[in-house]
DNA sequence: TTCCACACTCTACAGTTGTAGAATATAATT
DNA sequence: AATTATATTCTACAACTGTAGAGTGTGGAA
């Protein structure tokens, strides 16, 4: 089910992200505030994204008098759970030691870690 | 160290992993052989792919007469580790219930979460 | 040594991505 | 109603990506 989520290029995902951290349905000045700081752009490019991340199915876009506002059509957590799913598959050939290996070695501290096991325990009963 | 390594895209990433998957130093045929299933594409394609990856410096491509060996400049594991740690940072915004929750519902077994938790825990040590 | 087969490099091109100005539409203001 | 401010859409373009044919160089066969 959470197949045949296409990795969105950067832009589009942060975008994304932006949207997904808001309550639905969201307007482009809720979208600029969170994007600001980590990533400044035109309103017009930020309006370009927004008409792409519409194009491939990712949002619908609602049009009211001169203000539109936007929903996203894909939950977020399908979509990391394609991601993960598609890291794990392509990228470790689904070697869970290869696997392991990635997330040791990708500055988690040792708290998270811990933290990491005892949410995956729970989630295994 | 791991971090500055930039996402490749799908197709030099794919034959990065069937350099990685062979004794370094590699030559074309090899990487054909793992690709040929796969990825079919015409020779010059990948020789394309091979030039890219250079230049990103990715592989060091090394001329003997007509036939040239690639051997990687940067191993599996550290690609690895920084793609994970991106995943984690950027996408799930540091957060360890949202990276635990991708990881389940990323179709992953009970037995592998399983074989997971238990390396991590090795790990932790 | 002349030619062939093969391996690689150059050139090419369409589609995608990141970016944003120009043009247009619409609501608010005078 | 005319003007202004603002939100969105259109157009544009360079760089990147996926793909591969044309051209070039080189070692082996005749």
């Amino acid at each position: 089910m959470t197949d045949r989520i296409r990795r969105l290029p950067d832009a589009e995902q942060e975008v994304m992200q932006a949207i997904w951290a808001c309550q639905a349905p969201v307007v482009r000045a809720d979208i600029e505030n969170i994007l600001f700081q980590a990533h400044p752009m035109a309103m017009t490019t930020l309006l370009t994204l927004l008409t792409r991340l519409s194009d491939k199915g990712f949002i619908t876009i609602e049009k009211n008098g001169r203000r539109s506002s936007y929903t996203p059509c894909i939950s977020q957590e399908d979509y990391l759970a394609a991601q993960s799913k598609t890291f794990f598959e392509k990228l470790c050939g689904r070697n869970i030691s290869t696997f392991a290996a990635a997330l040791c070695d990708s500055g988690l501290t040792r708290e998270e870690i811990a933290e990491l096991r005892s949410l995956l325990e729970r989630n295994e009963l």
